[in-house]
DNA sequence: CACCCCGATGTTATGTTATAATATCACCGG
DNA sequence: CCGGTGATATTATAACATAACATCGGGGTG
């Protein structure tokens, strides 16, 4: 995939700190995680596919229990399992991807790319962007390998300023 | 601090995963985490002290609540903040990392060097290792400021198999 | 068609982690 | 001796997460 918003940047290069079309922007990630499921053959339910629009509204994180706010809302169950149910497959598909720090969950853009994510946690918008990861994961793995240790999972966030509020703090 | 262990390693080069002379690897940790807070003017009160001593014992991260649980036993409070404030000061100093995919915390082995850990944790036998992450640093915060975001802490963790439960798992 | 299986959804109940708010205590300087 | 300050303790509750079990519906099989 491929696509331009109206700065003409490609989607994949967009983040959360950029202005852009965002619009596009969700419904290109959604459109994707369609495609993704079904060439895996794993089910995007309504539950899974609301739940994921509702994370792709806005690049943040959102906790558990405020994305079951909106659910049981419009009608679906109102315990905690719907939700933690519906963002584990996302996570597992690798739709969601999920912020410890934060405990809460952000909708990832650009699914299905190989990607090793950073998350940039802005402190005070609570912003999350992700960032390219890859010489991280390398650096990682060298510094692992060093102890004989094997990584299946690297998780790297980092908290800080975004560009907007580091101008107006 | 430069010191030798048994095996004429030094201890900022040990590591959970090797064999080493934990009782010198954990009091050197604590004369240090002594010496450190002396220099800042920090007070290593009883339970502060306690508390890191319980998370020197072993190079695995414990959970707030199995901090607590010994805490109490040995007279202290018998209320979660008990753990969670001399926690929060061991963080705060440096002394004690978080382990966030753990919910848990653990004893650093060489606080006040310069750096930045990676946590590399076993998913078998639950040790956890710091490993140096001064490359992936530098990796994260030039990924970052692309984005003109500005990094302030950041916290790697890789979940995997030491080598030991590589071996036999 | 009847049946069963299975994956998805729903609910109840509870477990686990973390913090707000408040009170007390010990020490130190004035 | 008094008041300030930082540490500690307690109560209560908030916030996050999961175990266990019930139900429902669609798809294949006899």
């Amino acid at each position: 995939m491929l696509c331009y918003n109206i700065t003409g940047m490609r989607t994949q290069d967009t983040n959360a700190f950029q202005s852009h079309d965002h619009a596009a922007c969700s419904s290109d990630a959604l459109a994707e995680a369609e495609r993704l499921c079904t060439q895996k053959g794993a089910r995007l339910t309504p539950v899974r596919r609301r739940t994921l629009e509702i994370l792709l509204e806005g690049h943040r994180a959102l906790g558990a229990y405020e994305v079951l706010e909106r659910l049981s809302a419009e009608g679906y169950g109102h315990q905690p399992p719907v939700a933690y149910r519906a963002l584990d497959f996302l996570v597992d598909q690798g739709l969601v991807h999920r912020i410890r720090r934060l405990n809460a969950f952000a909708a990832c853009v650009h699914p299905g790319e190989a990607h090793a994510p950073v998350f940039l946690i802005c402190r005070s918008c609570d912003a999350v962007a992700e960032a390219p990861g890859q010489l991280i994961r390398a650096a990682a793995e060298e510094a692992a390998h060093a102890l004989g240790f094997e990584i299946e999972r690297l998780n790297v966030e980092a908290l800080g300023l975004c560009p907007t509020c580091k101008g107006a703090p």
